[in-house]
DNA sequence: TTGACGTCTTGATAATTATCAAGGATCGAG
DNA sequence: CTCGATCCTTGATAATTATCAAGACGTCAA
């Protein structure tokens, strides 16, 4: 790995504050490559030889069965995918690809756990790491199991907002077809969820949403912080 | 505490290889108590105040949204739960309730992050122990996404005919109306399910399943290991 | 510019799932 | 035993979501 590269990694919460010669015998072991988009890095059932960071760009995660394929989630930088499979030692259960040119951080499995063991800040902030995604799954899997088609929409819309500074306009962060996959639904019902929407005073044009009702889309979404929240 | 139960929650893989006096320190701090059925332990939202463990009995974790409600997964002996709430020092995601009479560990939040710190070994169970969980949350996720509710029915029966021995007859664990909401589905097309398995030669009576052609019940369930394997 | 390609949308239809209402079975309390 | 309560099932119907087919729109390269 370039040692020109190693201070944007060191400065990442995962690393922070670890101790210096830690860092240094995980870096040696640790690659920092550049990616093509649409690239598959990893397909679930194989064993988890790497533990991934997103430092530039942006990668998804997706799972398979049967003939059916979905979206699980996205990871933007400065996120860690397949924690979990590394630390176990398993298989991975999703697969992932680059959507954009990527930056990517791998550390050998192995070696993670060495400092793991080794380290007690970077344990601390491993499970931290760790214990987001857990509870990121369980909102993902709570918005799916308790809201309908267009009030998961309605939500991600009142979420990207939010997260885009509130100035009553959004940009959809991926393709349609990718947002109705992690919405847990067909592109065709996506297209449907946002005409259902107009009335609440959403407006699509692109991947630019307008929204000029707040209030009424809030009434119709009821958003729920331990679903919507991802810092929580 | 009574020192009769010690032995009992030492075994416990969680607890097993953390040294003596950390242990000992952390049983201080913790309430083993036996709680009714029907009886509400935490709810969402609240603070994390305790780590749970299940040491005889049944829990049931579920979340409410709007005015739906959901059963997101069952804990039974031994298992723990909202470890990563306990971890990052936050709200609970999920509501528990006991479904039987249950003999349950309580350790408080503080004391359960104090050790993580101080013990190695512990650190390394609780990691193990997290991973677990947020594997068994992605496939849940999985199972949801990429199955229609047949398929999810008879993955099910598989899973649980496999944990019984596959004697080719299985006891179903809980209430049917608490399988539906596991498997995000009415009770009224839990029922239906059934049915429409019955050619697959599903046979129910009460809680008592007959699977006498499982060969065409895995045809039409496709099971996955990435999904229905709870070890791996 | 043209054509090819991919994405998104729309309409028609089908499949899946939920809701509402009612009835049967089971179980425990009195 | 009998009552009441709860759970489960079934039927009828409605709502939701998916599928299939076609067309609109934009992008990009030749």
């Amino acid at each position: 790995m370039r040692t020109t590269d190693l201070p944007q990694v060191r400065s990442l919460e995962l690393f922070r504050s670890m101790s210096e010669s830690n860092f240094d015998t995980l870096m040696q072991a640790a690659y920092l490559q550049t990616f093509p988009t649409q690239l598959d890095l990893i397909t679930e059932g194989d064993p988890a030889d790497f533990l991934y960071v997103v430092i530039e760009g942006c990668v998804e995660l997706c799972a398979r069965s049967n003939g059916r394929e979905s979206t699980m989630g996205m990871v933007r930088p400065v996120g860690t995918f397949i924690l979990a499979a590394v630390l176990k030692d398993a298989v991975y259960l999703m697969s992932a690809r680059t959507c954009q040119k990527s930056k990517i951080l791998l550390i050998p499995s192995e070696n993670v756990r060495d400092a793991f063991e080794r380290d007690e800040a970077f344990a601390r902030a491993i499970v931290v790491e760790l214990a987001n995604c857990y509870r990121g799954m369980v909102k993902e899997h709570k918005d799916l199991k308790l809201r309908t088609a267009v009030e998961r929409l309605a939500n991600r819309l009142l979420r990207y907002h939010r997260e885009q500074g509130s100035a009553g306009s959004l940009d959809l962060p991926y393709d349609k077809r990718t947002i109705a996959s992690l919405l847990g639904m067909t592109p065709e019902n996506l297209s449907r969820a946002f005409n259902t929407l107009k009335p609440y005073g959403v407006d699509v044009d692109g991947a630019k949403v307008h929204l000029s009702d707040l209030k009424s889309l809030q009434i119709l979404a009821k958003p729920n912080p331990l679903i919507d929240n991802r810092e929580s």
